[in-house]
DNA sequence: TTTCCCAAGCTTTTT
DNA sequence: GCTTGGGAAA
């Protein structure tokens, strides 16, 4: 290690005077996080011990005991979350902290790699792959290589995709991965290399990378040109990483970099809600940063700020299921709240009503909408319930699932963004050029190949006699991106050109649902409006996707915050007074994908434990006990094991009882039609009795 | 070569 | 329910 040399503190900031009190406003274990001197520091932090506060104080510590903003970085796992810490630090001190660096590890990396692009071979306007841009890719040189007519099974362009990202975010090779996550594709081993050489040869070729790259190349960048390294990590006084559980391990490395100078790391996580395995992430991370990092603190957050105890106790019974032993035993003072209810409803719908009529009921109760939350282990298994909620009126914004930049319409207009960005990406051409009529995959092939390679101009069509059939929608296609390409052009300008030019072509391919998706047409403007400039605006697209759902939202009522539904997986780090947590069955929670891993049914159990310590006050968990199945119809169903057995003491049973119907009216001899059914009101009741509650006749 | 139609297959979580 | 893949017509 090179020599190191301490620069003294200016003497004004040797004794700064504080103008927070830290003492005051910290419990003392948070204190000593958020004060503590530099070197690495591994913070643990159980659910809901006042994880964000410590670190919003920590950057305030910092600022005011005079580390300059813009060299502390704070690596989260959303860019919301850095924001809100950001929001929040500022507000307890003043705007210098919106000074510090924030964001995700790939935004951090795609801005480095931008800079620094030239060094590894890539021109600075990359362009980003999301995940389905990647299999677009892999479909086309598999396509290439005549693999698709294999006559043995070959995977799919999306299986293609995660079977090689996962090789590469987790360090391994292809042969073992493949050994491990998919043993059915052996026999297409030899191919399978060579498709993942081509994927490689290909994104490098295109200036193309996806979210892989974005790690790894950064750690190449590192590797190979020290001096770029040291620059970076130079700039760095203070790193700290929020949910380090979930780092997979270039993360891990890279967070070594980022601190090779000033050794002054802070990461802050919980062994116990690690859920993103299955995307590379490696609780290891966390369990060895002392003896990655030499002379590490270890200091811990134990006490919980946001849960009652009687939610504790199961999140603790919980995780005393675990095969691996956590060293966690959450504990409150608050005193009081009520035990977790177990609902067992007759059916998916019946769920859906209860649900909506408790929150409903909790509504009267005060309980603003916002507050509360419905939680569930995928996208899908809240329809029932959206449905429930828009008969009902009441507003929602929904996270997890669908992104708006994943929608083909919104793909289709980035495309041409993203075609003006970076002329060489083939895959954004490939879509665009699909949309002509006349255009299929083998055109669109021959015409890239000649716009990837000719010089000079691009977005200047030659005179070529073979493109007679389509020289009308080549003409205007090309019109347009001429248009565009100056990214001078204001934003908003250049998507109202693209989207003049879209939409009729978006009208003749969806002509059923267009009006729906135009809405989300003119939604996508206003979110452009929000961008300095096209390049700003495509990479965040990429890397801090929008929700769509979230636009969907009915604003119906404006002034009325609305009810959020989420995955657990998008509703990592934030607490809400109520939380339900639906469709808590085997095979759904946990997956029935994981049912074969036990190292995954465990990711499963903390799954359920990140959703059940969202809840501050209340927290009902249900299931549906019969569930309709697209092929199957009614299928019964067995509740997820993580809750099965617990003892009533810890989680109670509630039963569902319809009210009993008023007396029907006597018919009168008018033929007109009877008052429209509207469902009776329905009650929930409290009961003990389980065994009833397990076989409602209704 | 494109496009249309039908059958088959599968369906998680996210940067 | 939706996407993907195959086959056949245009």
């Amino acid at each position: 290690m090179a020599r190191r040399f301490i620069l003294k503190r200016d003497e004004a900031l040797a004794r700064p005077t504080l103008t927070l009190d830290y003492a005051a406003a910290l419990n003392p274990q948070q204190y000593a996080a958020a004060t503590v001197g530099g070197g690495p520091v591994l913070v643990v932090a159980g659910a809901g011990t006042g994880k964000t506060r410590t670190l919003v104080y920590r950057v305030a510590y910092l600022v005011e005991t005079g580390t300059p903003p813009e060299r502390i970085t704070l690596l989260t796992f959303t860019r919301r979350a850095a924001r809100e810490m950001l929001g929040r630090a500022s507000a307890l001190l003043d705007g210098r902290c919106e000074r510090v660096q924030g964001g995700t590890f790939h935004a951090f990396c795609a801005a480095t790699l931008r800079r620094h692009a030239a060094q590894i071979g890539y021109a600075p306007n990359f362009t980003i792959l999301d995940a389905s841009d990647s299999a677009d890719v892999i479909d086309v040189l598999r396509t290439a290589r005549g693999l698709h007519q294999s006559s043995r099974r070959f995977p799919r362009k999306g299986t293609l995709q995660s079977l090689f990202s996962a090789v590469r975010n987790r360090g391994g090779d292809l042969a073992g991965t493949i050994a491990e996550r998919a043993p059915q594709f052996t026999e297409h081993l030899d191919e399978l290399e060579a498709l993942f050489a081509d994927y490689a040869a290909y994104k490098r070729q295109r200036g193309l990378m996806d979210y892989d790259d974005l790690l790894l190349l950064t750690i190449v960048l590192f590797k190979t040109h020290p001096e770029v390294e040291r620059l970076v990590a130079s700039t760095m006084q203070h790193v700290l990483v929020d949910e380090y559980q979930d780092t997979n391990p270039a993360q891990a490395l890279l967070v070594a970099c980022f601190a090779s100078v000033h050794h002054n790391v802070m990461v802050v996580g919980d062994d116990a809600q690690s859920i993103y395995r299955f995307r590379g992430a490696d609780v290891g991370n966390i369990l060895q940063f002392p003896t990655r990092f030499e002379n590490a603190q270890v200091l811990k957050l134990e006490e919980n700020y946001r849960s009652t105890q009687p939610v504790l106790d199961l999140a603790n019974h919980l995780l005393s299921r675990a095969a691996r032993r956590y060293d966690k035993h959450l504990f409150t003072s608050k005193k009081g709240g009520d035990r977790p209810a177990l609902v067992a409803a007759p059916d998916d719908r019946t769920e859906a009503r209860f649900v909506a009529q408790a929150i409903l009921q909790l509504r009267e109760e005060n309980i603003a909408l916002d507050r509360m939350a419905v939680l569930f282990r995928s996208a899908f298994n809240s329809y029932e319930l959206e449905v429930e909620l828009s008969r009902r009126g009441i507003p929602f914004v929904k996270y997890g699932g669908m992104k708006l930049a994943e929608a083909a319409h919104i793909k289709d207009v980035l495309a041409h963004l993203k075609v003006a960005e970076n002329p060489q990406d083939a895959p954004a051409w490939n879509r665009i050029l699909q949309l002509l009529p006349g255009v299929g995959p083998k055109t669109a092939q021959g015409i890239i190949g000649w716009i990837t390679t000719a010089d000079g101009e691009p977005f200047v069509l030659p005179e070529n006699p073979r493109f007679g059939r389509i020289a009308g929608g080549l003409k205007r296609l090309f019109e347009v991106l001429r248009a565009i390409q100056p990214d001078q052009t204001p934003l908003v300008k250049q998507v109202e050109t693209v989207l003049a030019y879209y939409e009729p072509l978006c009208k003749e391919k969806y002509f059923e649902d267009f009006p729906k998706r135009l809405q989300d047409l003119e939604h996508f403007v206003g979110i452009a409006e929000g961008y300095p400039s096209r390049a700003a605006f495509l990479q965040s697209l990429a890397l801090d996707p929008i929700e769509l759902t979230a636009l969907g939202a009915e604003p119906q009522d404006e002034d009325e915050p609305p009810l959020v539904l989420s995955t657990i997986h998008s509703a990592k780090g934030l607490e809400f007074d109520t939380v339900f947590v639906i469709q808590a069955l085997d095979g759904v929670l946990p997956s029935g994908y994981a049912l074969k891993d036990p190292e995954e049914i465990e990711e499963e159990l903390r799954l359920l434990y990140v959703a059940i310590t969202r809840a501050e006050q209340n927290l009902f968990i249900s299931y549906p006990l019969l569930r309709y199945s697209r092929y199957q119809g009614d299928q019964l169903t067995a509740p997820s094991r993580f809750i099965d057995g617990i003892p009533d003491a810890v989680l109670e049973p509630m039963q569902l009882v319809e009210e009993s119907a008023p007396p029907l009216p006597q018919p009168t001899k008018s033929l007109s039609p009877p008052p429209r059914a509207l469902p009776p009101d329905r009650r929930v009741q409290d009961q003990r009795d389980r065994d009833a509650s397990a076989n409602l006749p209704f």
